[in-house]
DNA sequence: TGATGTGAAGCGGTTCACAGCC
DNA sequence: GGCTGTGAACCGCTTCACATCA
């Protein structure tokens, strides 16, 4: 084990190696090589022993590892063996389609509350989570000790939301909307972006088409 | 000009000025330097400089680049120029707030047509846009010429119904399923991970927790 | 003069290949 | 024998620095 930084690519590769073992203890399996676990799941098996050896020995050589004891190992590495607080700010479609999430539940996330500027919508349950009015994040947030916010918001509200929601303490911030935002070092902000997710296939569309095109015409 | 592959971070970028340009025409500003957009937007600018080269020389030395002109000309590139047909596979939560995102309209991407198993679901219109039996997703993919599809059921379902698009000749997909799929080579699959981000994100967490634990010990 | 376009250097992540251990 | 853990080689992306040109 060694003490270097561990890069953003690693720690989602963690993410997916533990839904795996989540997959192979749900098939009763006990042990797995990194081998086994790479052909099942499409991995490179020296990209998973690095990975993990940076956090430990967890293997044992001429065996495997252990299914069940690796799993409590990424769990905690995560922080997912303990529940975590989420509050989702913008609680229009996409908020409320991520406050019922059930992919949240199972990795121990919490949407504990939803919260928006619209008075229509703040004391509304939508998706089976209250909706509060952001003006009391802060309070709310030091309350019931939420940890991570997520945004759902219009671009053009995203950065005051952030800034709201990292003077009330929040360290990290999952962003929807399709605008990047400025935030202090110490806060983590990773943001998905489904515009430049969609336009980066519509690339690979047109160039597929040219390629086409150039064929026929070699043809 | 070069023939170079073009990597996806790359496409992604170009996607993200794209969006920024159409910021500063927002702004009327009609040239812009490599230099004055990466101030502007957090970007680097040999970056900005050694993308859009891989495409043509769309700058003037000494000046920079028309705004309008190099939006034109990302448009082009993306394929934003045309319009783009495209369908929504699970019409839960996520599925009909991605029907109804605005953020595609803005990238002249046309969401027709949503597609779920449940007959209770087939026939409504919802988001805006009528369900329709994901047993005639072939037919429907053909009449209405869909080149895109978002999947957007869960996990358990994601592979079936990445075969059955494809299947039905569509080359690029957008994946919000948890799970890693299998695809043929000349389709472009990519998967939004939101469990894997968040996971990414508690890590983040905990990590600063253990510091700060590190730093008590150490005062 | 000032900003582009680009070869070269730098850096970080991935893959290889094998020593070490069960 | 078999699989882990890991230094070294490799590869690709980013950044630098400057020749080039309006």
């Amino acid at each position: 084990m060694k003490f270097e930084k561990i890069s953003e690519l690693t720690t989602c590769r963690l993410s997916v190696y533990l839904r795996c073992l989540n997959e192979l203890a749900k098939d009763n399996i006990t042990t797995v090589s990194s081998e086994t676990m790479a052909k099942r799941y499409h991995l490179n098996s020296a990209q998973i022993r690095k990975d993990l050896a940076y956090f430990g020995e967890f293997g044992v050589r001429g065996v495997g590892y252990s299914v069940e004891g690796l799993r409590n190992h990424l769990m905690k590495i995560l922080g997912t063996d303990k529940k975590q607080i989420v509050a989702v700010i913008g609680a229009g479609r996409l908020g409320t389609a991520l406050a019922d999430y059930h992919g949240f539940t199972q990795s121990n996330f919490e949407v504990i509350a939803l919260f928006d500027s619209d008075k229509n919508l703040i004391g509304q349950i939508k998706g089976g989570t209250e909706v509060f009015d952001i003006k009391d994040f802060a309070e709310i947030a030091e309350r019931d000790n939420i940890e991570l916010a997520v945004i759902a918001v219009p671009a053009e509200f995203a950065q005051d939301v952030l800034n709201r929601v990292t003077k009330a303490g929040i360290k990290a911030v999952l962003n929807f909307a399709p605008i990047s935002l400025c935030v202090a070092d110490d806060v983590k902000l990773k943001t998905v972006d489904v515009t430049t997710a969609l336009e980066s296939l519509s690339y690979f569309l047109s160039q597929n088409s040219h390629t086409e095109i150039e064929l026929r015409k070699a043809a």
